[in-house]
RNA sequence: GGGACGUUAGCUCAACUGGUAGAGCAACGGACUCUUAAUCCGUAGGUUGGGGGUUCAAGUCCUCCACGUCCCA
């Protein structure tokens, strides 16, 4: 039972101390990186190493023992041997167990086998794992356990740092590359006194002080616009939007948006820019622009289709979306209820969003859809959305910069919410006020980064490439 | 919110139409000075997610609950 496991180790725990060890260590640098003893063996063969990681196998042969130690990146075999450590030593290996953080210290050599391995000459207990670790040759499958207690699936599952370190890289390469096209970041409120800049239904919290209810931003859209009024050109902002939806295997309540606008551009610019970005992404990350995901070849490579929405309602939802009478039929057929927008939505999510795999821009969405979008023609909006592996990844528009029309639009979306459509856009008066005293021509893009990161690490869900989903407790 | 499926040892999984809950690894004791899923000998480990019920007998059937996965609204 694990109880009595934890107990034998807490005895081991006991021996440290007793014998003038205290068993959690302090600083222990410098360190060499296990990969780099490993990629550049021969400049470290018979020389001394100073390596700091986790136990992941012990494996006892009378007089010596090996174990596998893993840092953040690799792992390497060290070597004890009684004679070169001593009997009093040697004998503390007993109060070793896998999963412990050891220091060691010792001679870089290749095994008759050919495994280079660290001759301990010294070691030093970092840190007591007082719990079995999950078995490394099974790995930690249960997928709540991995969620709940990620730290286990990380020191476990190897493909999960990497995961990791795929979106970190991400994320990185995108900012890099906006900083170098001269956008500027910037950070805008979290919490919003009206929710707009998307249509979604928010989270509600509460100031205490100022006894005035908040809401948790479904988007940084409307204070970013702010920005561009007051002279900022080029900006972006890269951070959590929050919406209180259902969870699925691409929803978390949580996500991480990247939001740009680029004063003086339409939504012409932003699609040639979008496809710049994902590909100098995926160029850089993989080398090539060709992925699969989940089975699935993916190919980047520009130029990427384009489909009007209205074309895109026809060919994969076969209606028309400008006449209400098919759109109820085929509302009605999926099981999709409630206003004409929010019908024409969830046809456009469920018929032709997934049937898109190829990277594909759909543009120019009916004004119903888009409320803070430039009019194209008397029902359309300059706007388009980047669709991969039947994915919405982002979402772009040249924007609104019409108070007047601004106005009437926020107008249009009162008259939803009076019919009972939760998720539509509220009047923001400031919002007017300052697109009142002009603001610039502007292109803005929304990137869905947990989304393109799902694409890009061959993931199923978006739990996945979140480190801690959004779970029940229980 | 609804439906289907799942939850068994620390981990990964077995257990036929109800009939003594098992294996591998991990753990513990012993042997072994180049092993690497080390090997060999031995030991221990369980309120089968939780509550209630049917039955001589429940991991298995019924019911309620919790959590999760997938699908649907």
């Amino acid at each position: 039972m694990e109880e009595e496991i934890i107990e034998i180790r807490k005895k081991k725990l006991e021996n440290w101390k007793k014998s003038g060890i205290y068993p959690y260590g302090h600083r222990f640098l410098p360190i060499v990186e296990i990969k780099n003893i490993k990629e550049n063996y021969s400049d470290w063969e018979g020389k001394r190493a100073k390596v700091a990681g986790r136990i992941m196998s012990i494996r006892e042969h009378g007089k010596t023992t090996f174990m596998d130690i893993l840092d953040e990146k690799e792992k390497i075999q060290i070597y004890f041997r009684k004679d070169t450590l001593g009997e009093e030593n040697y004998s503390k290996i007993d109060w070793l167990d896998i999963g412990d953080v050891l220091g060691v210290e010792g001679d870089v050599f290749k095994t008759r086998t050919g495994e280079i391995t660290i001759l301990v000459k010294g070691f030093v207990l970092l840190s007591k794992c007082l719990h079995p670790l999950p078995q490394k040759w099974f790995g930690l499958k249960d997928v709540e356990k991995r969620f709940r207690q990620r730290y286990l699936d990380l020191i476990v599952n190897q493909r999960v740092r990497e995961i990791f370190r795929i979106r970190s890289k991400t994320i990185s390469l995108l900012r890099k590359i906006l900083e170098e096209k001269g956008f500027q970041e910037v950070e805008t409120p979290m919490m919003h006194p009206i929710p707009g800049g998307a249509l979604a239904e928010p989270f509600v919290t509460h100031h205490s002080a100022l006894d005035m209810d908040l809401y948790l931003r479904i988007a940084p859209e409307l204070y970013l616009k702010r920005l561009v009024v007051g002279g900022l050109e080029k900006i972006f902002e890269i951070n959590r939007c929050f919406r209180n939806e259902g969870v699925s295997s691409r929803h978390n309540p949580e996500f991480t948006m990247m939001e740009l606008y680029w004063a003086y551009a339409n939504y012409q610019d932003l699609m040639a820019l979008t496809e710049e970005l994902i590909c100098r992404i995926v160029k850089e990350l993989f080398n090539t622009l060709k992925i699969t995901y989940q089975g699935k070849e993916i190919d980047f490579t520009s130029p990427w289709a384009r489909i009007t929405f209205t074309d895109a309602m026809k060919k994969f939802a076969g209606i028309d979306w400008r006449k209400e009478e098919e759109v109820k039929k085929k509302a009605e057929e999926i099981g999709e209820k409630g206003t004409y927008r929010k019908m024409l939505d969830g046809i456009f999510k469920k018929k032709v969003v997934p049937s898109i795999t190829q990277p594909t821009f759909i543009i120019d969405y009916p004004l119903i859809l888009s409320p803070l979008a430039k009019r194209k023609e008397k029902d359309l909006t300059e706007r388009f959305q980047p669709i991969i592996a039947g994915l919405e990844v982002g979402n772009a528009y040249t924007e609104l910069n019409d108070p007047q029309e601004q106005k009437e639009r926020f107008l249009m979306q009162m008259e939803e919410k009076k019919k009972g459509d939760k998720e539509a856009h509220p009047f923001d008066e400031e919002f007017i006020l300052a697109l009142e005293y002009g603001m610039p021509p502007v292109a803005g893009l929304g990137l869905g980064m947990d989304r393109l990161i799902m694409i890009l690490t061959d993931s199923p869900s978006i739990r996945e490439v979140i480190l801690f989903p959004l779970l029940k407790p229980v």
